[in-house]
DNA sequence: CGGGGTGTTGAAGCCTGTCAACAATTGTGG
DNA sequence: CCACAATTGTTGACAGGCTTCAACACCCCG
């Protein structure tokens, strides 16, 4: 079985064959969720970490009116609690997109798995933060129309990471209501947006598969620039020599 | 002087002499900024830690069309750059609002801390990420009034933490250009935000004081919950019902 | 005193939301 | 395999929030 987790971490750093094995040796065990079922709900207090194995899920935050915002996809490879082990309970939620494997994560697996790789968990830590203020700008300052396109090249860009995409497609279980939950627009107006991004021949979206026909054009059209997903890892040299060589 | 950092870092844990010692010793030279401008800029590569000890910045990124969103405030005991000193470049940039001050710290001062405190300060970079996520419902999902109120209560809370408030008085060096810039809206509606708001008698906002007349009001109008600052810390006690309970 | 930055106001228009209806697709059970 | 229900996608008309443009008042500071 593919291993994400280790294929991400690979581009943040060198890592070796006996990393390999503790990042393989992680799981003992592996959930199975269906879509629309909530993995972590707001306001509890996961007792292990969570790993995605497969599959989407999406961190969402909702408000009393019913309204919701996603502020945030997980995809093979990505942690769910990482954060909450250490801040006490959930402040948003987490639910399944497509039907998805998950595996928990004892605190005693991930401390071993800590000292060995800790500045490399930091860093994809540090990622998602990098992503999330970029979905503010995308929200905040973008129209509609391109901020689809920048979610889509986002997204595009992140399984390609992981090495889930196929010939340009993806599969992306998400329907127009869940895309408009992540731009902060509704159902109808995503329709419209992703209407023009089709008519004007940039993609196919159907049955939760995204296929992108010229991901320059996409680029253009949403103002993409990969720089923030930090995909190649932390860029070495200059100064930097770790402030925090304590991790090693 | 007041140690605006280690009163933050106190409500995360139980810290003792030794600690608030090592805390304080931990800048050596500390810089001083105007007004607009720049403290890190966009793609650069901090080769110290920076660290807030007097005044206000704020973290944005820009679009090439000249707008800009800020995606964070910066208060006195906030860092600056730790995430860079990992993710290596900048991938937005930070710039004084009002006159500032900020330490430098050397790596080496930095990792002194980092042994002793790594837990708690990994505890203060992660509640920022649940601000962040906040922010996105914020700016996603709330209208332009509620989420004005909101995201005034969110920095009224931030600054009593470290004891900024006074009498209910706070200094906010914002224009409405700048507040709208957090908001995702443009400076003339957040003109027509505040005149409400000012009118319903919730705030008065003047020459970089904002005064909150009724607190309570203000969160009402906002939908203001401070959960998601976590201002108490890691909350011990209770374990969660996780949807892997099944397991054990 | 003058000038730049900031705050305020009004009118017009666009982007996006709302409502309502219907088509297409998917999933389910007989 | 079909029939049915439920979900999802699509369309149009209309309303509303927010933006844009343009003008003017205010305030701080040299």
């Amino acid at each position: 079985m593919e291993n994400y987790l280790f294929r991400r971490l690979s581009t943040a750093a060198a890592l070796d064959e006996d990393d390999r094995r503790a990042v393989e040796q992680l799981h003992e065990r592996v959930g199975l969720f269906e879509p629309k079922k909530e993995i972590i709900g707001y306001g509890e207090r996961p007792e292990c970490l969570h790993l995605m194995m497969q599959g989407w899920a999406a961190r969402y935050k909702s408000l009393p009116n019913g309204t919701r915002q996603i502020v945030g996809f997980l995809i093979p490879g990505d942690f769910c609690g990482l954060n909450m082990q250490i801040l006490g309970t959930m402040d948003h939620s987490i639910v399944a997109l497509s039907r998805c494997e998950v595996a928990s994560i004892s605190a005693k697996q991930f401390d071993k798995l800590t000292v060995r790789l800790a500045r490399t968990l930091w860093w994809a830590s540090l990622v998602d933060e990098a992503v999330l203020r970029e979905w503010l700008l995308n929200i905040g300052r973008r129209e509609s129309y391109e901020a689809a396109a920048h979610l889509l090249c986002e997204l595009y860009c992140r399984l390609e990471q992981v090495g889930l995409v196929d010939n340009g497609q993806i599969i992306l279980p998400l329907t127009q209501e869940g895309l408009g939950d992540a731009l902060g627009i509704t159902a109808i107006h995503t329709n419209r947006v992703l209407q023009r991004l089709r008519r004007e021949g940039l993609i196919t979206f159907k049955s939760g598969t995204l296929t992108i026909h010229d991901f320059d054009a996409l680029c253009e059209a949403g103002g993409f620039d990969p720089e923030y997903l930090h995909l190649k890892g932390p860029q070495v040299g200059a100064t930097a020599t770790s402030a925090f060589h304590f991790l090693e």
